[in-house]
DNA sequence: TTTCGACTGATTGTCGACAATGTGGTTGTC
DNA sequence: GACAACCACATTGTCGACAATCAGTCGAAA
């Protein structure tokens, strides 16, 4: 499996999976509930054949739990997730970080230099606004995992952990003072990958994701349990 | 997804599941052939739905390759796929290592010496045949993992990447002269667990996983391309 | 009153058929 | 003779209905 968008033909299944999948991360659909499939049938006007096609990949991706005869539950968010998650994280993008120091071609670190120049002029303008630096941190991440060409690795962090890391983000409402830190992060980051230091890309990667749990750990500590 | 074994009720699509697992596994479907839904659904005298249940997660498990309105085919093996593959329990089950070195009961640690040395026994007596030292080996990768308490990291190694590792070592036919050399590093590794050191834990396992590549490349080298 | 058992309702698993899409061969034209 | 468009076929995607299984309730016996 891979983003829906890059497959040629949007098949039904593709549809729903990506409301499904939106609803879920944005928590519409609460964590913890139960997922109906003939109540989901009827609320997107397809049949159950589909639906279950976009269940499975969502079992896949970790958002949602399957019984067998039983039914399937939005998974719910807890500190001893959380932990799991990004011990993984840290592991395999620090990993993805020394691929990419290897792999990745000179343009196309070129290219993520301007990405960043960019996010930064956007940063900018929308002062404290979360969002952009949101999409600008996944879309980094994203292109670094790209980087290191290697197709399991980037199946992993791109197709199964992506959508949770972004629920635990969205849901905790992430929008804090580490904006302008991730940045220079991030800037550290690339410059090692393009001295094609991996070492140190690995390194540096570990700590930027290590920084950003411990800041989702204390959030999750004053909202939650 | 976890093993099928473990969720009570079995249904259709799980017999099929394990069936055509093994047949990709051990190549009686042949690598890069294509799969037909109509023809393994006569095959194996079902209908198509629990076929295609068992061919999305044939999909999961990296087995099989499937492109929207065009069909599946049976994944070929490639020194590239063996090498990403590797590169990918090299980290993975050293990060297992490393948290098994924490979160291991006394209980299990001892359970697992117990299961070496029982593995050392059937080895001396079925001397050279590697079926068994094959399943051993995976069995203590398996129990390690485990250990590791990370759900998401099981599920990544157990469900997703352990057939794919088996395919490659039972189609190369693995039976090499490593048998004895990995019982060593085997008990090394859970000395190093028992001991609570996860840094030498994770580094011994990335040895390990290492040297059995090299091994596998080699038997790559010499029969295919 | 409490606990065990069967029953009812709903949900999931499975089936066969239809519709939509991709594939390969053929034909017609340049 | 080469290439492009067309057509028939096979395969995949989707549908609605049936069968098997599970959750909750009610009732009966200890």
């Amino acid at each position: 499996m891979q983003h829906p968008s890059l497959r040629s033909p949007i098949t039904a299944a593709d549809r729903v999976l990506l409301e499904i999948q939106r609803a879920i991360v944005e928590g519409e659909i609460a964590p913890g509930s139960k997922i109906s499939e003939p109540e989901l049938a009827k609320r997107f006007d397809l049949s159950r054949a589909p639906l279950r096609e976009a269940l499975a990949r969502l079992e896949r991706c970790h958002l949602i739990e399957r019984i067998p005869n039983a039914g399937a539950r939005v998974v719910k968010l807890s500190t001893q997730g959380l932990l799991s998650l990004y011990q993984l994280r840290e592991t395999l993008e620090g990993l993805a970080c020394r691929l990419a120091a290897e792999h990745m071609a000179d343009s196309e670190i070129a290219e993520l230099r301007a990405l960043l120049d960019q996010h930064l002029n956007t940063q900018r303008v929308r002062e404290g606004e979360s969002y952009y630096q949101e999409a600008g941190d996944l879309d980094f991440h994203y292109r670094v995992i790209l980087g290191s060409k290697n197709a399991y690795l980037i199946n992993i962090l791109c197709d199964e952990l992506y959508y949770l890391v972004r629920m635990y983000r969205v849901q905790l409402g992430m929008n804090g003072p580490r904006v302008s830190r991730a940045f220079d992060e991030h800037k550290a980051i690339l410059n090692a990958i393009a001295n094609r230091d991996g070492e140190l890309a690995d390194l540096l990667m570990r700590r930027h994701i290590a920084a950003s749990r411990r800041n989702i750990e204390k959030q999750l500590e004053q909202t939650g349990t």
